[in-house]
DNA sequence: ACAATGAATGTGCAAATGTTCATTCTAAGT
DNA sequence: ACTTAGAATGAACATTTGCACATTCATTGT
């Protein structure tokens, strides 16, 4: 971490610099420093996010579909960002933006959130703008995965969300996933993964991705804890998609073939309990996935583009239409996401 | 307004420049425009502001003296910022910050804002972050004044706000001063002018700097609607500072030599009546202008810098012991600043 | 005491950026 | 159709910035 002095001189520098718009040259002679030393703080201020660029994309969301998703699925609360560009490079960027802002509004001070790993996650992380007033702790909700990008994991979300919230961080030092489930309840019961546990279970607000278990994008392949071939498997005996690890079938239930038991983090249940969980995911690969996630009736908030939104109530339309219940207008109360 | 396409097309330029670190001439090269278009469009983000630097200075409050300037004058809450660096160069900015992200956490969707003039109130808005979930209209709290720095004035301050709050600005189309009672009077009878002050008394939340009516720095002299002999007077008169044009004494009483009636804008009065006031001042040149302004009973809402607020405590309890209350415990609520 | 290691600082140059001015395009008026 | 004001564009140049490399400074081990 950054002590106080130094902290305040980079603002200082970066302020100058980006603010005034100064010259580095003009911001040496004002300090007493050499030119190249103003150079080197400057680049230092970016790298410790002591100063943040924050692109304010043009938001259109869709309040019809919005609704949609609302009465379909029982949220309190659903963001759909209208896409204009046929661009689709930054949409996930976009949507983080959305959800950040979101989460930005509904935090208080002293309160306590909790996070899972994934993209989605980190760009709602890396879209949330720091000098929040107050202090939220952040807690992760499960356990490290040996990821490709580690500042995708779950600790390093924390950390850095942490970081912006004025907060502590509280790791979970233990893997994802271990190999048997007595190994999993042997960890449960170790003190200060118990503690974790009980903290994240009491948080505030949660803030998960939606995972599809597509053999070559999950997380869990990556990081060696299934092989493609088990994944398979888990799809064909109905998983379709997993938050915070724990795999559900497309209706919303808990998969019981024996992955989730594995898992060191919060459950479903848990999940459930906790009074704002709000889940990010785009993408049309994923709408099976994010159906299933809607109906665990684990989400409160959830935050994704149109053509995803689309595809999902689509979707949850043709699944309706197969199982006859009949006319199902979307003003009216219906019952396919609760659990 | 930027339209959309517009908006994205910066946000683009803005996103490759600063977030992906790309030269203007790789940008250039992707889009198939000159490298100069790109310096243009970048220039145009940062002035539209759909890019923004926000500095995360490491903020250091002072509890305990915010404690005791909200026992001492009934606030709702006081933000006290703790300085660290020697220069005071930034000592503005930096309180601005602090009351922006205050503000920012208690804006809620549809509500009013109305705002006044002053630097302290643009730095404030200044600070504020677009990006804001909903709609928030900002009123504009008194008439235009013709500065020498036109983004200070009370318009100016309301366009921006309301851009960064997506919602729609109000403006007053009157001078701040007019010559007489009567052409003061003939002006708030105009149905344009009423309906604007009318909705500025309505707002949730006000935000206002505090004036010390010094000759040399008052935005009254250099808008030619007080002479530097006027300003003399009116102190010798008792008159130690203005909100929105309204001067008051140090007890915190208006102003009755006859200068406030001829001020198109909100009175004390209108502002008491508002939900949340939230006023900004430093300086301890301004110590007798915020002590009044602080016994007026119209802030709800005080934010400013330790030497500031010692100062004007100091000052407070000078006042008190010349009235010779006895031991006026820091803890215990004492009448002072009632009116 | 003396080398050795590594962090901090400075130099010089190539690349990138900002600015000015002339030119081209656009569109509205006569 | 011609003129003209004003915006958009681009070329050329001055300034600023980024970086590789050299140097100094401090610290640790022998």
């Amino acid at each position: 971490m950054l002590d106080y002095t130094e902290h305040d001189l980079l603002a200082q520098v970066a302020s100058m610099y980006y603010l005034e718009e100064m010259t580095q040259d003009a911001i040496a002679a004002q300090l007493g420093v050499s030119r190249i030393k103003v150079y080197r703080l400057l680049k230092q201020a970016r790298e410790e996010q002591v100063i943040q660029f924050t692109i304010n994309w043009p938001v259109q969301r869709a309040p019809e579909v919005e609704a949609q998703l609302c009465n379909v699925f029982h949220l309190r609360e659903a963001l759909v960002l209208r896409p204009s560009s046929p661009d689709r490079s930054h949409a996930l960027a976009r949507v983080g933006q959305l959800g950040a802002r979101y989460l930005e509004q509904i935090l208080r001070n002293d309160m306590v959130m909790t996070v899972c790993l994934g993209r989605s996650t980190y760009e709602v992380i890396h879209a949330v703008r720091p000098g929040f007033q107050g202090h939220v702790d952040v807690v992760q909700a499960v356990g490290s995965l040996a990821l490709a990008a580690p500042e995708l994991d779950s600790a390093s979300l924390a950390r850095e969300l942490a970081a912006k919230l004025g907060g502590k961080a509280h790791y979970l030092t233990a893997p994802m996933v271990v190999d048997s489930v007595e190994a999993a309840e042997m960890l449960r019961s170790q003190r200060d993964i118990q503690r974790v546990l009980a903290m994240a279970r009491r948080a505030d607000v949660a803030l998960l991705g939606v995972g599809n278990l597509d053999p070559a994008t999950s997380e869990f392949t990556k990081g060696g804890y299934l092989s493609a071939n088990e994944l398979a498997q888990i799809r064909t005996a109905g998983g379709v998609g997993d938050m915070s690890g724990q795999i559900f079938t497309v209706d919303g239930l808990p998969y019981t073939g024996g992955f989730n038991e594995r898992v060191i983090g919060l459950r479903l249940d848990d999940l459930r309990a906790i009074p704002t969980v709000m889940a990010i995911a785009i993408g049309e690969a994923k709408t099976k996935a994010i159906l299933g996630a809607l109906r665990t009736g684990v989400i409160d908030v959830f935050c994704t583009d149109l053509d995803t939104a689309r595809a999902v109530l689509e979707s949850a339309a043709q699944t309706r239409d197969a199982l006859s219940i009949p006319n199902p207008s979307s003003n009216l109360r219906t019952n396919d996401g609760a659990v």
